[in-house]
DNA sequence: CGAGGTTAGCGTAGTTCTTACACCTAATTT
DNA sequence: AAATTAGGTGTAAGAACTACGCTAACCTCG
């Protein structure tokens, strides 16, 4: 059974997990299947990667493809290949996840989709998706709360002015934990990550905040020399923790 | 061009990037090529992965038919999928790494291979290897650099029972910087992660160490709470380069 | 136009964590 | 018994983290 030829009746295909933030909630890009197998169930965006096409490039063009949105953060995070993933045949999926502001743009169904939507993240990992896209999804949304933590990947799902209680909501609800005020604004104006653009909110119903512009040259230059960036309040529990974990001994 | 049947002429392999730890260098295991292409280079272990075979079964057997060991560390980093990265075809290959105790065991040369050795990872990285292998091990290490930061990964380096010395050695070469012999000692203790065995070092020409052993119960315990992994003591140089960087605004 | 409502913005003190640092001890070798 | 080698231990200064409450600015509505 394992004449060469057979190593070759295989494929892999690309799937974006796209993450997006909007009134205070995390969202991810699904769409509807307009064709079997799963017909009419939720599903990642994907498609199987042409045969002279790069993985990243084909993760790019499905994005762009169902979005029509360029030069974002887009990043591989795991590669699943169970052998009944996929009731067709032998197909291996990569996937990638990506952060987008959901305001730069409305997505169009693609021609495999019948219809294209935000759904809160919590909702869907609940529900039942196509294929494997359970797991695929869970997998990438922890791999994002982990990576916010030590990189500013958070900046990438605002709008490139904001305030700093927009962006203390965002940490807030990626990182799952409420952020003292104070000590946030002390911490990221500390990094110096952000450019003070001397412009206020308009419209709001109350005293309106300053905006900030983040600033990706500072960043850059940071990243070089190998700073770490952490945004977290969690000590405190950690502490707790490892005291229990010492009193169960 | 883009019949179904096209996408279905391509194939999937894994390569394992074997991490070894041993009189103070970090090694790295490589086969010399027996076949065309790039016969008689230097490789990573791998394999094309079997039609009905799951991708992480076919990274442990890869590694298992090398060296005869099983039930070690073995995790999925990367998928490099590039169009020419193999001369034969499109085949992209996913890319595990593993951390295993050289002493443990003889690699012996598979069908494959002329032969097996251990490598010092930095000589590798440096020399030519065959296909794109040098991108991957080098990719590996970083993952491997990073991660162990947030797990004690390196407890599988040594043997069942370590001294404290020998420990702080490999974080060193794991991590490249000198950590304080005190400092070291009190934050691994305070983890509770390990065992002290009452026992003492034989046969060595000085005062014998402690041995201790590594408490895998707890840490997964901790795991499960949440708990992080961290051994460094950089602070100051990030400091330093924070400081840096805003003089240089 | 004034009162009430809403979010913005700010500083400090207590605590914990991190770092730097030096000497004596226990075993082996000569 | 003297020399060699690595093992093992505590403390004090500085940095980072956490908790916490009030006034300021703007809008809206009556």
């Amino acid at each position: 059974m394992n004449g060469e030829n057979n190593f070759f009746k295989s494929a892999f295909s690309v799937d974006n997990v796209i993450f997006g933030f909007d009134e205070g909630d995390l969202k991810v890009l699904l769409i509807k299947r307009g064709n079997e197998p799963y017909k009419g169930l939720w599903a990642l965006p994907g498609d199987l990667v042409y045969p002279n096409e790069d993985l990243d490039t084909a993760a790019y063009r499905v994005l762009e493809e169902l979005t029509g949105i360029k030069n974002v953060y887009l990043e591989q995070v795991h590669t699943f290949g169970a052998v009944d993933r996929h009731p067709l045949g032998r197909v291996i999926t990569i996937a990638y996840y990506s952060l987008v502001k959901i305001s730069d743009f409305t997505p169009k169904a693609a021609s495999f989709a019948q219809n294209v939507e935000w759904h809160i993240v919590d909702t869907a990992i609940k529900s039942k998706l196509a294929f494997d896209h359970n797991i695929i999804l869970q997998t990438c949304f922890n791999a994002l709360t982990h990576r916010v933590r030590i990189r500013p990947v958070g900046f990438e799902l605002l709008p490139p002015k904001f305030t700093l209680t927009e962006l203390q909501h965002l940490y807030e609800s990626l990182l799952r934990e409420e952020l003292d005020k104070r000590n946030f604004r002390k911490k990221i104006l500390s990094m110096s990550l952000l450019i003070d653009l001397n412009e206020l909110q308009e419209g709001v119903p109350h005293r309106p905040a300053k905006l900030y512009q983040f600033n990706k040259e500072r960043y850059q230059q940071l990243e070089a020399q190998g700073f770490s960036f952490e945004v977290k309040e969690s000590k405190k529990k950690e502490k707790k923790q490892r005291l229990a974990a010492l009193i169960l001994q």
